[in-house]
DNA sequence: CCTGGTTGCTTCGAGCTCGAAGCACGTAGG
DNA sequence: CCTACGTGCTTCGAGCTCGAAGCAACCAGG
């Protein structure tokens, strides 16, 4: 116990825990939201929201994937639940018949215009509140920064499969 | 679609996600280090972790929960797994019967001193790598500063129990 | 001493997550 | 054309998470 922490003095870990804890209550908070405002669990409205942000409101799974963090067979789970809701429907790509292009529905649509509105407003309200236009900027900044960084590292013991940018 | 999203501007989303992100490829990079190297979760390693760095390596349940931010049936759970293979010990109170005091064992505390500085060293890695003195600075102080605020910011529908702040 | 409320933890059920294995399609090399 | 391999998604099993409900101990007030 003579070094307290090897390879991280104590200002980087106070940072590493602080971003632990800020982003935990961020998504608790968020999720607590979704799934009482629209019955969406957060990995829910991360695809629908990447889907309406998209030009035709299609992606194929994949590419999906490659946005939101979560697991393949996590992805096809949520997506089943999406489609048995009617907000999203799921369709062989005309081009490669492996592939599934999932697209939202109106009702889609609709949930998220009706719910994007106020969770948006508890991210600012919970992140955004106690920054000011520079804090804003900076953290852009060294976020980005890092971000980029950290796609770029590859995982420690990773298989070779899967190059992370755009599968084809 | 005129107003893509209300309450936050492109700077704010920007920094919204890539904070999500980075936190999410953060605790998947450590925790696959954690499970290889110990066989340990994150959430295990925290409790672990924080038993160690307090002074006689002992905490109430309570305590312990509010610095990892699982519920309380899931620290149980994991308490109980920590204990059945011997790296930590729950005994009641002397004080106050109700309360379980966990305290680390001589294999607990071997097991965190083998697997922190690897795990130290990953996050700098990921984390600190790209960023100088100044980012470093300046991310300390916004993330303390929305820590805080997330800290006292009750939850929009929540129940007035638990004040969050050190129970008793 | 009761009696009602609070607090600390555990148990329980339902649901979500992941990686491994499986299946179908696509592609390259002979 | 046929074979072998790569890729995209789904299925499966095991494990983890959460909140609600349950139980025991503490803490008033009468």
């Amino acid at each position: 116990m003579t070094d307290p922490t090897p390879g991280l003095n104590s200002e980087q870990l106070g940072a590493y825990f602080a971003l632990t804890e800020v982003s935990s209550l961020l998504q608790y908070a968020v999720d607590e939201h979704l799934r009482s405002a629209g019955d969406l669990s957060y990995v829910q409205f991360q695809i629908l929201a990447r889907l309406v942000h998209v030009p035709g409101g299609k992606l194929r799974m994949t590419d999906l994937a490659d946005g939101v963090v979560y697991s393949r067979s996590g992805l096809t789970y949520q997506a089943g639940l999406l489609d048995k809701r009617g907000l999203i429907t799921r369709s062989p790509s005309p081009d490669d018949e492996r592939s599934v292009i999932v697209t939202v529905t109106d009702a889609g649509r609709d949930l998220i215009a009706r719910v994007l509105p106020e969770h948006a407003e508890r991210v600012r309200q919970l992140l955004f509140e106690p920054m000011n236009g520079q804090d804003l900027a900076a953290l852009s900044a060294i976020l980005g920064r890092v971000r980029e960084h950290m796609r770029a590292t590859p995982p420690r013991s990773a298989k070779p499969r899967a190059a992370r940018g755009r599968g084809n």
